[in-house]
DNA sequence: TTTTTTACCGACCAAGTGGTCGGTGGGGTG
DNA sequence: CACCCCACCGACCACTTGGTCGGTAAAAAA
């Protein structure tokens, strides 16, 4: 009964060791081998548990990468009263993440669509779904600005969304280069500013 | 004394050959055999003119990376009247060229950097050092616009010019994705709504 | 107890990888 | 003419890659 539990488990310390060494060295250039060795198993428990590299890969998507995503950058902004208030703080959070952290290598999501960029569509495809996904939800917090009045009615709540994930993958792949510290700062300081632009002003009193 | 000329073209036709071949599979997905072959050369050709694969593509960042950077986003920004329409035209201009060109890989600058972040410091070195001559062109241009009167004089250029370079690496990372118009079009848009904030207004007349 | 299932082992394979090295042939120089 | 220089050739090397396959041991099922 507990083989399943034990299969699982394996299989969840490859995915994790696995996600690690592809985010360091890219997926290319991280062998099988190496999170073999680093995992102390062999080739001969890999291939049990997953058919390819690829095959594992999207298993690593599935389970792993759509969480972080999810975790990081969809939810916190859905449970929110003013939408742009938790989208700066939804974005400093995780920015706030990445500069404490010294083994930081950029953003997970457009680290690999870049990797895998008309390389491998399959992956292409499943790592474009969860963009797909944060952008919908953008586009629906804003939409619901408009209507509680946070937002300004002719404002194209695509194109916001567009612009913002668009400043997000940059300053995360600004960020990998070092002054985290500044760079965010600039970075939110000017999100601000361009809120100030499309956000509706005089709302209370 | 031909020779010379011969030398210099053969190592063009490899570094041409290698950056579009890199550009597309990336450095360490792309093997020098990849681009000896399509270009019917031989390994022995070249290790005569380059000593290592790493050299090789140092040399193609002095010779080919910096000058199409320069051409796309230094040149066009520094010759200008108004500041903020040079920047809209020039960063326009770019995405039209990604827009139109089906074997659109991304941004050179950014994919290199993400590709060789923390594992080889000292391309990284040579590709930041790309970066900050356009950082420092935008923080120029931008203190002159505050002489020129066309931006307030209290906005951080600094932050101002970090904005910018981080929406236009993560619009030309999404635009890999496709729906290039689409992305295009709302990039600019609120690309110009946010020039808006900061654009010193009742200029002129 | 016997049998079956299954997680895991590790030697092995073909196809590459970056890099080396002894050549070769044609043009320039003496 | 003889000589040498040098762009270029391609077989070769040690090593790594993703993937295979026959085996083993222990737990579950019979």
């Amino acid at each position: 009964m507990d083989k399943n539990l034990k299969r699982m488990a394996t299989m969840h310390r490859m995915q994790v060791k696995g996600l690690e060494l592809f985010y360091q060295n890219g997926y290319y250039n991280t062998s099988v081998d190496d999170i073999l060795k680093s995992l102390s198993l062999s080739k001969g428990a890999f291939y049990h548990h997953f058919q390819s590299k690829e095959d594992f890969f999207i298993s690593i998507i599935q389970n792993l990468i759509v969480q972080k995503v999810y975790a990081m950058l969809i939810e916190p902004v859905e449970k929110c009263d003013n939408p742009f208030r938790a989208i700066e703080s939804c974005f400093d959070n995780a920015l706030e993440t990445a500069e404490h952290n010294n083994m930081d290598y950029g953003f997970i999501l457009s680290n690999f669509m870049t990797e895998f960029n008309k390389r491998n569509t399959e992956i292409t495809t499943y790592l474009r779904d969860i963009y797909k996904v944060w952008e919908v939800n953008l586009v629906t917090t804003l939409q619901r600005a408009k209507t509680d009045g946070y937002l300004e009615r002719h404002i194209d709540s695509e194109a916001v969304a567009t612009y913002l994930i668009s400043s997000y993958i940059g300053i995360r792949t600004l960020m990998v280069e070092g002054n985290c510290k500044a760079l965010r700062y600039r970075y939110m300081q000017q999100l601000k500013a361009y809120f100030k632009t499309i956000e509706r002003s005089s709302l209370v009193s």
